[in-house]
DNA sequence: ATTGGCACTCGGAAGGTGTGAGTGCTACCG
DNA sequence: CGGTAGCACTCACACCTTCCGAGTGCCAAT
């Protein structure tokens, strides 16, 4: 039993492999001929009974060789997939790529077309959290009479701005004094001890200011609650295009549809990072959206000790996932290095 | 010949509309029933040869109906086209939509979306240009100790970031002082008045802000001079799948490309904007782009008095060009009117 | 100038046939 | 009992032929 299952797996991987390359069903004569299992025909017909029987391959039609299914996929992925470094090549550009960048939109964008380039996928990189991320400045801007821009610049170097209509007259000198206060206080500060600083503050400041902090505070606070903030930039689409079955208007325009429904994808990459810390991959309908049943996400988190956000790549259920899951790996890890420094 | 011209032009109209309608070639018969031409399909047949001459129709195939050429679509629409208002409720929609968004990022999103929906197609937006923009405010904030982020706010609320790395170590004063001189400076100044700035600056402050004046108006210029800095925002790209015809992978792949290089797009966009001040369309090869040969851009012009960027729609050939117009216009009207407001 | 008539063209749908890859089963071997 | 060989069976797909009808161009008549 133990050596049949063995070779059964080698079958499924095999198939797996093939059907990638070929993007046909794959039969048990050319699985004997391009792969070196030791054994006839026949037998490997056997074993793709069983892992039919298990659920893992099936026939799109009678008298057609064998495709693999989700589960299938995901078989291979978790138990057969030999992890594949990039080239020095591949490393050296992706590093010199990536630390030519000027900011951290620079950054972001590289990095997102750059994985879209080596996986020949659609790529998505989620924006640094705003929850976990601290402050590293505040900045009051008056607007003519009544509003007031609102600029937050976060540890990471991302700039988040809003324009906030006040219920009175701007006092310029108050307005001032706060910005001094709040970012005498707010600097490192983690947007959600956020509240606490709202009562040191009211406290401390004089009448006139004391009217500004509290739409100021609430408007942080705000900013900290819409999770809709969590950008998402994407490239590759292109590639989508190319991938595409026959029927693409069916094919790709659900996905099309998700990665514009950045919410979507945004709320399936953060359900992705409970996964754990490595390179997570969601298969077929692992992904609970409809428009993303034919498509794997594989993604993983980047930036400091705790990820602060991931990045990842969109792609069609045949797909080369050891070559995927380095690229994404890789990127990410250059990514983290480029933002701490 | 007068006469006959004109009703050339009529069955011209007719075989546009009708060929946007049912996608498929229209033969004279079809015409002369569902047009009230007063003719015979012989006669309109003889028109049809003319316009064929002409270069206005072509048949894909002997013994098929036709359809129209670039060309054609041009005439349409420089000489049938007849303008259609939205209705009431479709303008209400926009206003109060428009009128919600929280900032500008918020409202150039909403309003490309909005866009999308309305003509069912791709719509893109260009973010006002630095380039004719007016300064409303520059934030430097040291990070780390040799470290400057500048932050660029415009009077059209954009907030533009940059990173600076000194030559020596930060002097915080020294940094405040030029904060403030620049500000007194800066505020509704042209960014293409900078240079003039740079010296007023330099003569009037001590030694440690000169060191600092030269690095911060040159990160200024550059980010001026940097035309890449004009984003542009799409949306819509999942009804490119629902429009394609057969051959997708030709046929959408280059656009979505063309999507993706927004160079690309933002030079056709300024090219456009030399056309004049009314909506400007495009149509296949007169967009010189071989991803957009199938692909018509209808474009407008949106914000004060002189249109400081523009908003539009990448759609198929064969498209509603007047609801297109229609809606691509409204848009605009209502986006500059937020805008301004 | 417009029209009715007519012969001609040709893309595309419908239907029929053949082929080969691939399977499942059963009987046989070490 | 796992592996093998042979064999009958099944279909998708490619290929061909046929057929139909929409549509044209031209010409003679009004």
């Amino acid at each position: 039993m133990a050596v049949g299952d063995d070779r059964r797996l080698d079958v499924l991987r095999a198939i797996v492999e093939d059907y990638v390359a070929t993007r046909e069903p794959v039969g048990s004569r050319a699985l004997s001929e391009r792969h070196r299992l030791g054994v006839s025909p026949a037998t490997i017909r056997n074993d793709m009974a069983a892992l039919e029987d298990a659920g893992l391959i099936v026939q799109p039609h009678t008298s057609a060789g064998r495709v693999p299914t989700d589960k299938g996929y995901r078989t291979f992925v978790d138990q057969l997939a030999q992890v594949r470094a990039l080239s020095a090549a591949e490393r050296r550009a992706i590093g010199t790529l990536l630390e030519d960048a000027v900011d951290l939109d620079d950054v972001v964008d590289r990095a997102v077309r750059l994985l879209a380039q080596l996986t020949h996928q659609v790529a998505v990189v989620q924006y640094p959290s705003l929850r976990r991320s601290a402050l590293r400045h505040v900045e009051l801007v008056p607007v003519g009479a009544r509003h007031l821009l609102v600029v937050i610049i976060t540890a990471t170097g991302r700039v988040e701005q809003r324009t906030l209509e006040l219920a009175q007259d701007v006092d310029e000198d108050a307005v001032a004094r706060l910005r001094l206060h709040l970012n005498a206080v707010a600097v490192g500060l983690r947007l959600s001890d956020l509240d606490g600083v709202r009562d040191s503050l009211a406290c401390q400041l004089g009448e006139a200011e004391r009217l500004l902090v509290e739409p100021v505070v609430t408007v942080l606070a705000e900013t900290l609650a819409q999770e809709s903030e969590e950008r998402l930039v994407v490239a590759g689409t292109a590639s989508l295009a190319r991938t595409a079955p026959a029927d693409f208007a069916r094919s790709i325009g659900p996905v099309l549809e998700a990665l514009e429904e950045q919410v979507v994808l945004l709320k399936l990459l953060s359900e992705m990072a409970e996964d754990g810390s490595a390179v997570a991959v969601r298969i077929g309908r692992e992904n609970r959206h409809e428009g993303l049943v034919e498509t794997s996400v594989v993604s993983t988190g980047y930036g400091d000790g705790h990820a602060v956000a991931r990045i990842g790549s969109v792609g069609p259920l045949r797909q080369d996932y050891p070559g995927t899951i380095a690229a994404v790996r890789a990127v990410a890890r250059y990514l983290t290095r480029i933002l701490a420094g």
